[in-house]
DNA sequence: CCGCCGATCTTT
DNA sequence: AAGATCGGCGGG
């Protein structure tokens, strides 16, 4: 797995660094699931009004001014889980924002838990897209907030591997303050990521 | 303590 | 284009 080191790293060169990579949750259990990441995004400190740092270290955003390579899952519009995997060095603010991700293996276990039993069957590349869908199929909620990705045994790791070399880079969605900034980073033409690409497309 | 608001998603 | 739904945050 990839080391904390990595994590202490600038907010934005982690998450363009961590588009391309493998994700695996629940490993060497029957619901092990490997995905690799296809869409992040950036969220800084007290610098940057769309991040939950803005405010300072409150009791939710705390844990974005501890130690890197922790889960940050927080509760949005009452409904939908957002994962986010802390950054910067221990004191110093940042996560990268889990947006949209595609199923390697364990597509059964994930398509279960997206669409119930007998709903309605979406697509492979629907499967993890979008960071309320995504923490959805991989079943992700509160409980695994605090979560030490780089924890020997974590139910969540990342694999070390290799930076993507095509990456576009945009603005982020989805969010009311600071929409100039460019800190979403997805992988070139692939069809997990979410709308709207950063480049062109429907 | 109360009221608003959101890093979302689905449906009309 | 709008509603569901609830915890966190800020103001009073």
């Amino acid at each position: 797995m990839i080391d904390r080191g990595f994590f202490s790293q600038d907010t934005a060169a982690v998450a363009r660094s961590l588009v391309g990579r493998v994700l695996v949750v629940d490993p060497g259990t029957g619901g092990e699931v490997r995905a690799l990441v296809v869409e992040i995004e950036a969220y800084l400190g007290r610098d940057d009004p769309a991040s939950h740092a803005f405010r300072g270290p409150t009791k939710r955003a705390a844990i974005m001014f501890g130690a890197p390579g922790r889960l940050y899952v927080y509760l949005s519009y009452g409904m939908h889980h957002c994962a986010n995997i802390v950054t910067e060095v221990d004191g110093m603010a940042g996560a990268v924002l889990l947006r949209a991700a595609a199923v390697i293996s364990g597509e059964p276990v994930v398509r279960l838990r997206r669409e119930g039993p007998g709903g309605q069957r979406l697509s492979p590349d629907a499967l993890l897209r979008g960071p309320g869908n995504l923490c959805r199929g991989l079943a992700i909620d509160r409980s695994d907030n605090g979560l030490d990705l780089c924890a020997t045994g974590s139910r969540i790791q990342v694999v070390a591997g290799s930076a993507a070399p095509d990456v576009d880079v945009g603005c982020r969605v989805g969010i009311r303050h600071a929409t100039d900034r460019r800190l979403r980073f997805c992988l070139r033409s692939h069809p997990a990521v979410s709308s709207p690409r950063p480049q062109g497309g429907p």
